[in-house]
DNA sequence: CCACGTATATTCGTTACCGAATATACGTGG
DNA sequence: CCACGTATATTCGGTAACGAATATACGTGG
């Protein structure tokens, strides 16, 4: 269950499912994923995508069945999914719903480091962010609405409602920052001035 | 404003701010960025902070002053913020202050394959993943009792609190999709339903 | 009918990132 | 007083991930 897996990158869990329902040519692989819009949600890099069917071989979770050349295309190689590679993707997928993983996120890193711009200036940034997430979310919200329009169920869409949950949170949370900011109810606010006044001082004295 | 930058690991930024501060040798950089709870937020590997210190100094944001030996300690290198570097760490955490950027969560992957999976399973894991919210809900909230405790002002805070509210979100969309699942009010359940009795039954015939 | 953009399909070279090893000194309990 | 765990401080080697190159065929508008 929460053993430490051979393979780590996402796009070797979404190869194995795709596997899971029929073989396929990596390149047909990365066409399914691009036509279903799970490109969002997953990485999909050619480079990547070689790198991790090459490990999924090497572990014995896929096999090649054979290379073939359908019209005059150039030639490509069909794989299928193994038993231990059926496992191995039930096992991965149920880990990856059940257990939350700790991620890194940039606004976290950036977050942290803030105090080291002056507040009027990181007030400011903040407030572009605002405008950045809106245009976000209304482009999340059109997406929905199209894959509606086209009578997609739901089901197929519950990564897209998430990302948008989460968004609508940044922006929640956002908002207060910079209104804790300008009201000075954010508590350190007199340090945070002091501390780029005495830079700015020192500064100044040569 | 928004251009590629030559460096990307937000390690580096964070060496930067640090560098801002006062000079330092990478050992105090890392004990310092522990000492305030920074590698909560920036992810701290010895091997990635000698790299991304090489990575400065060779674009020339960061220089070093000379090695010393302090007691009888093993030999080490004082690293010390140029001008240009100054720049660099104003541009970047301004970048990504104001900028959202796009970042694949392990989370979204799993939603968005998580057709592949039964609905009876997909629904008891998720409910798994509830109870482990809960938990790391309540380890943000007493980190967060804790810093208050000893007078930690909020404004070195802020990255908790943010954390802390996407987590709320997450928990608020998994609670409401399991309801989904459970009462069938989520479009495409038939569907999904049929999907794995349909391939049941091809197994089972063989 | 042919030039050129686009779709099909894969390989290769580079590098960021990191796990693990290395080396020295300090502290402390037996 | 010495053995062993911990703190200080850095280097090195392996590989996952990827950007870019490569190669062929198809379609279409001029």
């Amino acid at each position: 269950m929460n053993s430490p897996r051979k393979l780590t990158h996402p796009l070797a869990l979404a190869v194995l499912v795709l596997l899971f329902e029929k073989p396929m040519h990596p390149y047909e692989m990365a066409a399914t994923l691009k036509q279903r819009g799970k490109e969002q949600s997953i990485k999909l890099r050619y480079g990547s995508l070689y790198t991790v069917i090459r490990q999924l071989e090497r572990e014995g979770f896929v096999e090649a069945t054979g290379t073939e050349r359908a019209g005059a295309r150039p030639e490509r190689t069909t794989y299928r999914l193994t038993e231990t590679g059926e496992a191995e993707m039930k096992g991965w997928l149920s880990a990856l719903v059940s257990e939350p993983v700790k991620e890194y996120r940039q606004f976290e890193a950036a977050l942290s480091l803030l105090p080291a711009l002056p507040p009027k200036e990181a007030q400011a940034l903040l407030a572009q962010r605002l405008g950045r997430l809106d245009e976000g979310q209304r482009k999340l919200q059109s997406e929905l609405a199209g894959a509606a329009a086209i009578n997609l169920p739901p089901l197929f869409l519950i990564e897209t409602e998430y990302a948008l949950a989460l968004l609508r949170a940044e922006r929640t949370y956002v908002k207060a920052l910079i209104d804790g900011i300008e009201t000075a109810e954010l508590g350190g606010m007199k340090q945070w001035h002091q501390w780029h006044a005495d830079r700015a001082a020192a500064r100044g004295s040569h």
